[in-house]
DNA sequence: GCTTGACCTTGCCACCATGGCAAGGTTGAG
DNA sequence: CTCAACCTTGCCATGGTGGCAAGGTCAAGC
């Protein structure tokens, strides 16, 4: 099978195929008498494992462990828990810094008339954003002249 | 004042304050006989809008924006509550994509015994990802064997 | 005046995951 | 034999940031 097919059947683009195996996420392949990269149906699952990874956000990093763990008969469940608890945190942790980016965005788009007046508390905030964020003190008085 | 002044004083880096200049965001500042960037502070008080708009996650473009509003005396507030909610729109389409990989990923992760035992439902929904996901209809039935 | 250290300059490489383009080789069908 | 559809490699781009290197500048101390 060349990389066409590979890719369509595992949900992956020819070049992200090309990819992962450059960054040496996968095994490189056979290949035919001119160069033709040759995948089987096991290299297919292999990459529709990872298509599915990367649709969950894991990591290339991540990624790679799960396929280690993936190819190990011995593997314990709980390292693969341990993974994806640690991408799971991670999630957390972007949704946690997006909920902040939005919760201060809201604040400010209601202060903002949004009428054909300049005047802006979007614009406003901007130029000294601790108005928004209270618990941080104002750091630089002398410029107060 | 120097750019180390600048970057400390809008709470960026040196790197990013030529960054900032060579992708057309600020103007160039003036420069010494030597050719170092010599900075006002008016141009501190632009980096550091700058800085707080990238805290918010604003894009360089949607920043390149916000500077044009800010600079213009005639702009109606609209238009920068316009900026505002569209990338209000970007973060909740951001936070939702997370959290539909958190709940995957949470579901996945209950069903994972995470012990010593190879079996780990994690990989399993890995390698057959439709199991997890009921509203997308299977594209390979014939491995289903 | 000279040295030294702290600053400045530009430019390149790296991340991460992905897409695009270009120049060239291969294959199979008509 | 030709043509289209495939394959190859390699480079550039995204976005925002950091790092490093090689070189110039400046001010302070001696």
């Amino acid at each position: 099978m060349n990389i066409s097919d590979a890719a369509r059947l595992s949900g992956l683009s020819n070049k992200m195929v090309r990819h992962y195996e450059s960054v040496g996420l996968i095994n490189p392949p056979a290949r035919s008498q001119a160069g033709y990269r040759q995948y089987s149906q096991n290299n297919v699952d292999e990459l529709a494992f990872i298509a599915h990874a990367r649709t969950l956000g894991f990591s290339i990093a991540q990624i790679s462990d799960l396929l280690s763990l993936r190819h190990d008969p011995h593997r314990a469940s709980r390292e693969v828990k341990a993974v994806a608890q640690r991408h799971l945190q991670e999630l957390e942790d972007k949704m946690q810094e997006l909920r902040r980016m939005k919760t201060l965005l809201q604040d400010m788009i209601a202060k903002c008339p949004g009428d054909d007046d300049p005047h802006c508390a979007i614009l406003q905030e901007l130029e000294v954003p601790d108005t928004a964020v209270p618990g941080k003190s104002v750091s630089d008085p002398e410029r107060t002249s």
